[in-house]
This record gives C-alpha cells, structure tokens and sequence, in this order.
DNA sequence: ACGCTCTCTGCAATCGTTATCAGTAGTTAA
DNA sequence: TTAACTACTGATAACGATTGCAGAGAGCGT
C-alpha cells in the first residue's frame, strides 16, 4: 500500500540512509542484524525505479520477436531467458510483424532495457540507420545485411540447412525437386533459396523456375504456395519448405489434396515441429537447436554489456542438422497407376 | 553513447526543463516547433526510470507463465499483450514451475511492474500469505483457492470441460471411459477430474479408480499414464486427456502401441492443439478461446489500476466447447479379432 | 602521546523527470 | 484605471536510491 523507502528503514534502526544502502549493496555495517530485521519487519523493497536512475543500468534484456505463439520463436525466448539467469530479467516484446509497432516499440525500451536482442521478420523492418539512435546494443537472431558488421548477430546455417534437404532428396533419386521459400528480404527466405539453388547446381540438376514459390513464412502462405506446386503440369516428387508454419500449410495441402507421403511425394522441413514425430507418416526437417540459439544471443548481450569488454561485433553460426524420420522416399517407390501427382514422364522432356 | 536529457533540449531551445516537460506532456508551450526540432536533432528520448521514480507508476504489466515455450502459455502471454495496447508495456517472466524462482521474481518484480498476471502450476507454488506483501495488484489465471476472493481471476469452466467430453463418449456407447489427469494440488488438475466425475456418476456409470490416472502436465507424464492405462487387463476404450501436452505425450505412447484411433480407442484431449487437424485422425478436443483468456485477464488488470475504480475482485469465467474432428467413434465399430487392447468382454462384468 | 592505517559512519550531491508555486504578460470586464 | 481572468513561464522541491567525501573511533607501533 503506502511503499516503504529505505529512509524509514534507517530511521527504524537509528542509522543513515547511506549505511542502509551500504548493507543493501552487501558491505559491512555494525547494525547488520538490526537493519536485516527492520527490512524484514517492514517488508521493505529497494524502488528498482530509483536504482535504475542512479545507475542507469536497468538488468534487463528486451527480446522482441514477430510473433510469440509461434514454438519457433517461443523456443528462442526460453533459451534467452535461462541464458539470463539471475542477473538479467527479460522484457518480452511482440511486434506482430508490424513495423511501426516494432519502431514505438524500440523508442519506449529506452531506459528501461540494458539492450535488446531481435529476431526481425524482414530485413529492413527498421531502417537500418535508425538503429544508431536506439541508445543500447542490439543483438540480432537470424537477420544480415549491409550493416551487420556494426551488430552482433547469431545466425543459423540457412545454406547448408537447404542443401542436406536438398542432398537427401537427389540420394533417394530424386530430380523433380522444389522449394517452398520465405520473403526474399528476409535473411533466411534468402539464404535457404541459395541454398536450394546451390545444391541442385553442384548436382547439375537443371533449375526450373517453377519449381521454386515464394510464400510469406505463415500457415497459409505455405498451404497456397504447396497447392500451386500440386497443380503443375508436372508437379515435383520432393518438397522443401522454408519454415515451419508454411510446412504446415503445405502439409494440409497435401492432406487435402489426398497425395500419400512419402510414396507420392518426399516432403522435409526447415526448422522442426513439435509432434513432427505423431504425423503420418513422421516429418523430416532440417533441425538447429533453438533454445540455444536464443542462449547464444543472450550470451553474447551479457558479454557486450560489460564495460571491461570492448569486443568487436560478434557472429555466431549456429550449426544445422537433418533428422530423419519417415517423409522421404525414393520415388519410384510408388507406381503411377493412381497417383495423383504424377502424370508427367519421369524425365522432363 | 552520451545520454541526453531534457535539460540539454532546454538549453538548446533557450527555455526552462519545465517547459520541455510539459510539451512532453501534452500542454500547449510556445517554443513548440523549435522544442520538437531540438528533441529531433539531439535525439532525446525521456528517461523511463526517472518518469517511474517521479509517478511512481511503470506502465508496464508482468505475464507470469510456467513455459513459455508451451504453446498454451504463448497464447495467454499474446492475448494479454494485444489487449495491453499502447498503453502498457507486458514483461513476460518463466517461472520453470520453479517455486523458488517465482518467489524471487516477484520480489525483483518490485517498482518495475504495476501490476502482475499470473498463471501458476500448482495453487501452491507460492505462499497464499505472501502475496499482500509484493505491493502490486495480482490477475490469476486458471487459478482459484481460499484466498481468491482477494483476487482478481480469469477462469475457464474446467467442470464443463470434462462434462462435454465424457458425455460425448457416453453418447457413442462407451462405458469404459478413463481420463489422464493432471496434478491434483492444481486448480484445472482438480476440476476436471470433478467434471470428469461428476458426468460419469451422472450417467451412472460406476467409478472405476483405475480409469483415473493423475499425471503432471506434461508431455511424458501423458506418455506414461496412457501406457499404464493400455496395460489394465480390462483397459478403456475412450479416454480424456487432461492438458495439451500430456495429449501430445499420449499419443506417442498410443502409436507406439499400434492401437488405432479411432476404432480402438477414442480419445479428446483438454485444450486445442496446434496443428491437431493434421493429425491422423484430426483429433477432437475440448476447447477454449486462450487469447481472449488473457485478453480478458490484462482488461481485469488495467480496469484494478485504475484508480477511478474501486472494484471488488473480478471473476470472469470463459465457456469451453468441444470441437468434434476425428478421434472418436462407437466402440463397436471394432472387431476385436486382432485388437491390442480389447481382451475383455465389452460389457465389464 | 603521536602518527598511521583500517573500518565504519553521516552528510549531501546526484541521477532525469514531474509537480507545485509564484510570477509575468496580455486580454477582457467593470 | 483597476481587477479579474487566461495562458504561459522559470525556479525549485520532490521521487528513492547510490556514492564521494570528510571524519570518528579503534588498534597498533614507535
């Protein structure tokens, strides 16, 4: 009710204002016991808001991501926050993908947050030169462009992620490969496309224009941009796709349109998916461990935070790795009899 | 880098902080222009910490989750924070399940929040006493207990919940009918293995203490009560699961069994799951709108800041209803030629 | 007794804002 | 002309903590 300052504390004691601090900031005091007692007593709390004045450190962490219902970015969240520990608390923003949001958003953090670590949507969500103003450091997750060399960032092996997917399709002998991809001004829409193209290239598969859809990393995106790749002339026998909601979009596609995985087409997805293993039949994907991606990020925003450290800015990759469960097969596996999807030639042309 | 503040716009324009602070505020002042330009060229932003000391109010609200990375949680935190607005900042904190910590994290909450959302784990994850003493209004979610009329709290009708449930297997001719529920010292733990209960006494169906299986909320908990109902020598042919993980955790123990779903076992799992109409087959469940729970839970709370109002403490409850998909069906669509678990008679004794 | 270090103390300034208060014009009313 | 009102202003005291400073004792060696 009535808030109970540390002045009522030392008056309780006998003692100053400062000795109490003192005791509070873990120095030796003679009145040790007494001043314990009254706080106990009292049930006093030191005003976070006055320390933050006066120090101008807040011990605390904002992390802003597009959207927290999303395990995705829930996950990175969690790992951020055991990274915390005890020092730091974390602010958990939304941005709901909304650009004005996340520029109100980043100028309301001032003096509230030590720093900020940021999982952006797009690439130029904030204008890049508008971070300078922000007054704290930035952590990015998954996000480069031209002034990364100025933020610290922890990335995830987009490229390779697309082409284990890739290479795992082409050894099961498949040649009719597609992606379903992220926004191409996004880090990752960007990279797991260059990925993809990379490894069809290096295994000299030609490159169908078709056979890559553009889609907005959400549910229905993914659903939209599978149903285009089934109503092909010739539709591909394997699919990637470049996140996990647009993976379950696709996948109810595909359950829509009645198409069986794996007989009649190899599906995998990037980022894994909670209950992966209870779908029918099981999902591969292209996994990278999430939680600590987040630690990372918190880890190098503690380090930054140091005023001993005057560190360059830092770039951590964070490896990826093909789990295999039961959504690929070799694609002559199945015959064509009734098929749905295939109604081409096995070779085009 | 150097922080600027509102005495360096003062100078810079020639008139007193006084003024600066009340065209900050809204008021009219009459070097409006030359103040706003200042503001821009020095790229000032005010001080949250020293406007807290001042008002001794945040504008920020906490969201107190067990997990965030828990897909329920997430929708709480994200409902809270749509209805949050401009007005409020949320700052969402895990507690692990983790008394302790939730304990400490109240304390450091102190001056940094204005008011606290809260959904615990258990009732008594945190001494009922030591609430009066944080200082800041407290909104349970799914919580209630002796002390609740002190609280405020956001509800869901846990009874009803279990009653749609378990008459939906009565109404398809079930009789063995088991739930896998959650810890007991928990308010939705608790009440909906009342409801679950209450309709079974209703339909006058005799209790069977071996169909209740008191689990804890999570996924392996779920796997391993819905193992050790599959191996009761008589065991149920429709079973309620109590939350979405212990869902998700018997449904791989059912896989794994190889009992079939429907035709051997119907199943409805407590709240919805992401991505539940992709499972084979779509699985029905009972549910309720877990973004406006936390919608309704942050109106609740600004409505207590307010101090406009002095209300009682407020107790909203949210309806369930069960959504059908395609997880149950009679008990006698089965042959029990090569079941797995029917070895009993159908009619028990 | 004297200086010296050591440990602890209280005073007071300070962090960046906002709110109170007492002005100072300028306008209008009588 | 004076009074009353309006519309703004600047100086200053808070808000609740931390910290630099000077000083008070205590202990010790000479």
């Amino acid at each position: 009710m009535t808030t109970v300052t540390i002045t009522q504390v030392a008056e309780r004691v006998g003692v100053s204002v400062a000795t109490v601090s003192r005791f509070l900031s873990g120095n030796n005091v003679r009145e040790e016991d007494a001043i314990r007692e009254a706080i106990a007593q009292l049930n006093y709390r030191p005003s976070a808001a006055a320390r933050n004045l006066k120090s101008g450190k807040t011990s605390t962490i904002a992390v802003i991501v597009p959207d927290i219902a999303n395990p995705f970015f829930a996950s990175i969240v969690r790992g951020a926050e055991k990274a915390a520990g005890e020092k730091f608390m974390v602010l958990l923003v939304n941005t709901d993908g909304n650009p004005n949001r996340e520029e109100r958003i980043l100028t309301q953090l001032f003096g509230r947050v030590d720093g900020v670590i940021m999982v952006p949507l797009t690439e130029d969500e904030v204008a890049p030169t508008a971070f300078g103003k922000f007054g704290f450091p930035i952590v990015f997750v998954d996000r480069i462009s031209k002034e990364s060399h100025e933020f610290d960032s922890v990335l995830v092996d987009n490229v390779k992620g697309s082409r284990l997917a890739v290479e795992k399709f082409i050894a099961l002998g498949h040649t009719r490969i597609a992606m379903i991809g992220g926004p191409l001004d996004s880090t990752p829409g960007k990279l797991r496309r260059d990925g993809f193209h990379a490894a069809l290239k290096k295994a000299k598969i030609e490159n169908n224009p078709e056979y890559f859809v553009e889609a907005d990393f959400n549910q229905v995106g993914g659903f939209a941009a599978m149903t285009k790749l089934l109503d092909l002339d010739n539709p591909p026998t394997a699919v990637l796709s470049a996140n996990n909601l647009m993976t379950i979009g696709a996948l109810e596609a595909i359950k829509s349109r009645g198409v069986c995985v794996p007989e009649e087409l190899s599906f995998i997805g990037f980022d894994d998916i909670e209950m992966a293993t209870l779908l029918v039949p099981p999902l591969t994907v292209v996994s990278r461990d999430v939680e600590s991606q987040g630690a990372e990020a918190m880890r190098i925003m503690i380090n930054r935070l140091d005023p001993n450290n005057r560190l360059s800015p830092q770039h951590k990759m964070i490896d990826v790795k093909l789990i295999e469960r039961g959504s690929c097969s070799n694609p002559w596996l199945w015959s064509s009899k009734d098929s749905k999807i295939d109604q081409g030639s096995k070779k085009v042309k």
